[in-house]
DNA sequence: TTCTTGTCACCTAGGTGTTAATAT
DNA sequence: ATATTAACACCTAGGTGACAAGAA
């Protein structure tokens, strides 16, 4: 068997409707996609496999109007179906389970022509990750066939493929998560209380100042 | 069989007495050991090895006066000899053979208690990295007979471990090749020819400004 | 309009030798 | 004296959303 590490966070996404984003150079996850293993064989070889299969047949739009996921079209023609096989497989039950195994070097992409490997969708449609244990034979010559599969499927990890955000409480929601947005939140809780109390003038009080300024054309 | 990489930088440590460091955190040594592998059955798993013997029964010291290192004493009582798996173990033959191989992940350490799994070695004392191809049967229940092992030694990563590097030659020659102390670099060759042009009124001609005043005590 | 792309400031994470202080 | 330690400035390497400009 097989559980879902960080269900909550992946829960608090999924209630506000989970959006990915893909990019030319591939995007990590995030939440990122990590298990906890159980009931392996020790001694056997496994191989973990992850892959995204669409929701339904449907391209998306986001009605900022209604702030929600409407229907826009059928979906785009679908891409190669690709598979992202952990790095560290094959190796023993022992070894997947002694500890949380993480997808973390998974990244998704939306160019068609990719040729880094990475796992290609279609933006603006729907995915279910899958997550396969793979049993590998080693008396059988012939691998294609003797191998056992067991598929475990999160319902809470769908989401929807975007190059931008859509939803401005994912935005949040991403950036009050993940450590590598960090410069993106306002100081807060606990910050917030020591910089009221040890500075006095304060501009603006728990909001971070930033710069955001670009130059309107790029030389070079 | 199997090649060293970057074979002519480890030369040139050697030419001068490569020191590598040795913290209680442990440190990565530079250059890191690399091989690249020949001759592997491409169906075949392998664990890739590392350890470190002593070179001699001696401790040593580094003598300013004469710019050398001279005997000390006696080695020091010898620490448990510890190996190192490299994290890709096992893997096939084939796996090993298309890329070259690096140990960066190998870590030296002086602590005895270490229990990070790294490499203990005693400080002023002078080691012969290891490197061993070892064959796994997959048809062998008992693990400890039936492996074949296959040894190589390159003698020019030889090298004394110490806590502070003793020649300066050397700190100068891992500033010039490591990539993470180029923060210790002086603007040269290239650079400095751009700078004298492009820069007319600088104070140091390739030479950088670095801040190393440090509070003389410390608080919190 | 709607969606995509490329660049950026701002982070995380961790590898360097330097230095002052400490230990032996 | 000699050797070790811990904190530090300065890097490499790469993961974030914001933003402006471009594409469809």
């Amino acid at each position: 068997t097989s559980d879902l590490e960080m269900r909550q966070l992946w829960r608090e996404f999924d209630e506000l409707g989970t959006e990915m984003i893909v990019t030319k150079a591939g995007r990590r996850m995030f939440p990122t996609f990590q298990v906890r293993l159980f009931g392996l064989d020790p001694m056997s070889d496994y191989m973990l496999v992850m892959d995204f299969i669409p929701c339904d047949d449907k391209r998306y739009r986001y009605s900022f109007h209604t702030s929600s996921w409407v229907v826009a079209s059928k979906a785009d023609p679908h891409m190669p179906g690709r598979i992202h096989v952990h790095p560290d497989s094959p190796a023993k039950g022992a070894q997947w389970m002694k500890q949380v195994v993480s997808f973390d070097k998974l990244k998704l992409t939306n160019n068609l022509m990719d040729e880094n490997g990475h796992i290609i969708l279609n933006s603006m449609h729907k995915f279910q990750p899958r997550f396969h244990v793979i049993y590998v034979n080693p008396k059988a010559e012939d691998v294609s066939q003797c191998q056992t599969y067991k598929t475990f499927v999160f319902i809470e990890t769908k989401f929807t493929a975007v190059t931008a955000y859509q939803n401005h409480r994912i935005t949040q929601l991403k950036i009050a998560s993940n450590p590598f947005a960090k410069g993106f939140r306002d100081a807060e809780a606990d910050d917030c209380v020591i910089e009221s109390i040890t500075n006095v003038n304060h501009p603006a009080i728990c909001s971070r100042q930033r710069n955001h300024t670009r130059p309107s054309s790029m030389q070079l």
